[in-house]
RNA sequence: GCACGGGUGGCAGAGUAGCUAUGCAACGGACUGCAGAUCCGUGGACCCGGGUGCAAAUCCCGGCCCGUGCUCCA
């Protein structure tokens, strides 16, 4: 089955189909870096990380560009209030969005532009849009004129002018903004004093937000691409106005061919943001998780779907995640890893899996085949026997819940932890086997109580014990 | 208010007309002194009201509810 996406512009599923055959061009929107990442970012970067991954794995050459927005007005705010320079507070927390994006198995980019280094072509596109007459200048900077393209209005929210006219009426005069219409919107605003800015033909200032991701998208990618991506919140106004920047300074409808908007994050019911204060970090939850079981629980819905996190939904995560990678790890010492064709089991699931993941990228329908497939290996480890089948188990894992979702450990790591398990089981087993002998002995007597007592000395060392048929079996907990 | 999504079993989440989704949880059984692990099995849903169809969770109409957006936000 071929991948079809759905296109937020034609809010329909749409085959697949590259400007260019076998290549994809894509642009998500990134991080406004004013403080640190928040799991909405996370959410963000892990659907188009694995929406790449799936492309690449399909075949195609992927070029991926994704931005920092590092000249903003809360990055000034914030960099006001920590008495540091704006290009400060963004380097900080830049560094935060790559640490925990590389804990989290989301892969580099090919490109990750700034405003701060794309101004010159900001003011072209800027210069274009006034000579078009598409844009104007203003007593306190430069605006996009919305009656220059009012058949572009609505374009992703279905919204026409006039029901924003009469939505917002009155605010324009209250702030004092040279716009014409308050439905326009800023391309580059004159500094106040006091305000980092740069030169540009209309007076030092800065650039407005939106224009920022025209120039880049243009400057990385080209006239037209296929994907432009980012979170839901970002459809109004800032991609509808990146629609109307670049088609009207291009002269292209449409620049982008496929809009490709993730769901947001809901903490009891509610968006998590920033504004409501209801926002957990990244790094705040890899306090209580794995990154990668982070990665896991993101990815346990399709990426259009709001998800509603909680400390519940983490933790039963937390636990398939773990289990995933316990189970992976035994299998990969077991037996190594091999080809899995030709496996008629792993033959289906992965079938199924393409078909999940061909449909919009659906991850959840892809990851109940990965959740099916450790279940089999667990059992065939169980089992001990088949040896070439827990191998080729272990490289259908390989492939699809590591190369394509990302969520297994570096194979040495999974490695390590194994040896590292083993090692300290070895430590204690001159502590564990005697006891484990004297319960045999006060089983074969009857004497339950006695047993439990010994047992429950082990489970206070952190060994559990488990009764199987064939003889009793520990580990650490 | 307007726009865009969505409402499926305890939870997550498939499923664009007819056949068990699946996973976790629950329950029952096997195994076990018990527990745990594992295996087998069971129950349980389609927001409401109309309509079209031999047949609707699935299509159409109306209503209700939830989320998001309506110039801070991934």
């Amino acid at each position: 089955m071929a991948l079809r996406v759905y296109d937020t512009r034609s809010r329909a599923k749409r085959d697949f189909e590259p400007h260019v055959p076998d290549k994809v061009r894509i642009y998500a929107c990134g991080i406004t870096p004013y403080s640190p990442s928040h799991l909405g970012h996370a959410r963000q970067a892990i659907a188009f990380d694995v929406i790449t991954r799936w492309l690449r794995h399909s075949g195609y050459d992927v070029h991926y560009v994704t931005n920092f927005t590092d000249i903003d007005d809360k990055i000034i705010a914030a960099a006001n209030e920590q008495g540091v320079d704006f290009s400060q507070v963004a380097e900080t927390n830049i560094a935060d969005y790559y640490t925990v994006m590389d804990a989290m198995n989301v892969l580099r980019a090919d490109a990750y532009p700034r405003v701060s280094e794309t101004l010159p072509e900001i003011i072209d596109m800027v210069e274009i849009l006034i000579e078009k007459g598409h844009a104007y200048v203003g007593n306190d900077g430069v605006y996009f004129d919305i009656d220059s393209a009012p058949e572009k209005y609505g374009q992703l929210t279905g919204q026409t002018l006039e029901m924003v006219r009469a939505g917002a009426g009155g605010r324009v005069a209250e702030t004092g903004s040279g716009k014409r219409d308050h439905r326009d919107f800023a391309l580059w605003k004159l500094a106040k004093s006091g305000e980092p800015s740069w030169g540009s033909p209309w007076g030092e200032g800065r650039p407005g937000w939106h224009i920022e991701c025209s120039a880049m998208s243009l400057k990385h990618l080209g006239e037209t691409f296929d994907i432009h991506g980012g979170g839901a919140d970002l459809l109004f106004p800032h991609h509808e106005a990146e629609i109307f920047q670049s088609e009207c300074c291009l002269g292209i409808e449409p620049v982008v061919k496929y809009w490709l908007h993730n769901g947001l994050i809901n903490v009891d019911g509610e968006k998590m943001s920033k504004s409501l204060g209801n926002f957990w970090t990244i790094s705040d939850t890899f306090e209580h998780v794995d990154p990668l079981s982070l990665r896991y629980a993101l990815l346990n819905a399709p990426y259009r779907q709001p998800i509603e996190f909680n400390m519940a939904m983490l933790e039963e995560s937390e636990k398939h995640h773990e289990r995933m990678i316990a189970v992976y790890g035994a299998a990969l010492v077991a037996a190594g890893s091999a080809a899995w064709a030709g496996c008629d089991t792993l033959e289906a699931a992965s079938e199924r899996f393409t078909t999940g993941m061909n449909d919009d990228f659906n991850s959840r329908t892809a990851m109940v085949e990965v959740q099916a497939v450790v279940r089999e290996l667990r059992t065939l480890l169980d089992k001990g026997t088949d040896a070439e089948l827990i191998a080729a188990g272990v490289g259908w894992l390989d492939e699809f819940a590591g190369d394509i979702l990302g969520l297994l450990p570096a194979e040495d790591t999974v490695r390590a932890s194994v040896a590292h398990g083993e090692g300290a089981r070895s430590d204690l087993a001159s502590i564990v086997e005697p006891l484990l002998e004297q319960r045999a002995a006060a089983r074969t007597a009857s004497d339950w109580t006695r047993a439990d007592e010994i047992r429950e000395e082990l489970n206070a060392l952190g060994v559990v014990v488990e009764d199987r048929p064939d003889g009793p079996v520990w580990r650490l907990e």
